[in-house]
DNA sequence: TTCGCTTTTTAACATATGTAAAGTTTTTTG
DNA sequence: CAAAAAACTTTACATATGTTAAAAAGCGAA
């Protein structure tokens, strides 16, 4: 009942069977209720989750409103980047917009892990890799595009959202107001 | 003459002098002048740089314009994401704004190194962390923040940045066009 | 099913940023 | 140095997106 966690593992950089097994066995299945927060800003925090089922958003606020800024589903990983680089508390809230069973591990084994195995080490790097072009291309659209066309990005890369996602989240994603994409989705 | 490349490898995560050794004798020193294009779109591109002098940019077209959407100067890696993740074209040009010193790498001698040497493999990791917490970083600033914001955040951040490059190149990089950037410095 | 609460849409108006074009300043080059 | 080119600013107007408030639609619990 892992398999989330082991295909996005292997999806991202093939390792052994045994290196998998070792991987495993550092997590903890855990399931929360809808509404959980499982991060909150100024806190340290210990874990980094797999998302096995369920949605999760996170955000933080600016001039006292929220702003959505990640969103994450089946197969995700969700971890505060700050905190998992630098070992210093996230500015962000992570909040489970769905019932979720979540696949736990403990962030200092998972340096651990990387830091003095080898095989692991090189997953660790294309990880990164991986991570880094998605958050660029993310980055650009934002430069270069205007709301509508994000918003047609969106939904058609990643249409599941929009059956499981409030809109007031998914307007705050894209970086605009819920009035916003209400008149794009209305076509004004 | 490879303080640059030295210090900033250092900077990263520290290794070992020898490992130092290692990655240095793979660079070699080109100097290059202003407005020279150290990648175009679509061609294959081998190389990473590490700016030993100089400043450089890196923009694409969008609607028949061209949008900047990186800038490095001393101590800065060079290389397309893209490029150096997937071995892919790469969508973006990269041009020289001053004449240059730059130390280039092969991309798959550092590929190789990082596959291959578990220091360097640990400090590959270190690096694209690095690289994405700033990453993000820069998009949180787009998502939540007034291109006013982006300017104030950069003139504080950055200030030699107005000194050795474009205002066009600028306000392009804030995801604005020229006069926006002429009406917020003016205080309009 | 109905009532109450939450989410989404619509409307009216405000503001930030874009576009195009002209004018000014700075830089480059013969 | 002078002319030409490039960079930057200003102006007038257009458009996209934000703000506030109200209306409509959807949803959940008794």
């Amino acid at each position: 009942m892992m398999n989330q966690t082991k295909n996005r593992l292997k999806s991202i950089h093939d390792v052994s069977d045994e290196a998998i097994a070792t991987f495993l066995q550092l997590g903890e299945i855990k399931e929360y209720e809808k509404n959980k927060q499982l991060f909150s800003p100024e806190k340290r925090h210990h874990y980094l989750y797999v998302i096995e089922k369920g949605a999760v958003r996170a955000y933080s606020y600016y001039k006292g409103k929220q702003v959505t800024f990640w969103l994450g589903m089946e197969g995700d990983f969700v971890f505060p980047y700050r905190t998992f680089v630098y070992d210093q508390p996230s500015y962000e809230t992570v909040e489970l917009l769905e019932d979720c069973m979540l696949n736990a591990f403990l962030i200092k084994d998972l340096r651990h892990l990387m830091d003095h195995n080898f095989e692991w080490s090189v997953w660790g790097r294309k990880f990164m890799e991986k991570e880094l072009v998605a958050m660029e291309e993310r980055f650009i659209s934002y430069q270069f595009k205007t709301a509508k066309e994000r918003y047609d990005q969106l939904i058609n890369e990643k249409p599941e959202i929009f059956n499981r996602i409030q809109l007031q989240h998914i307007a705050s994603y894209l970086g605009i107001t819920q009035v916003s994409l209400s008149r794009i989705r209305g076509n004004y």
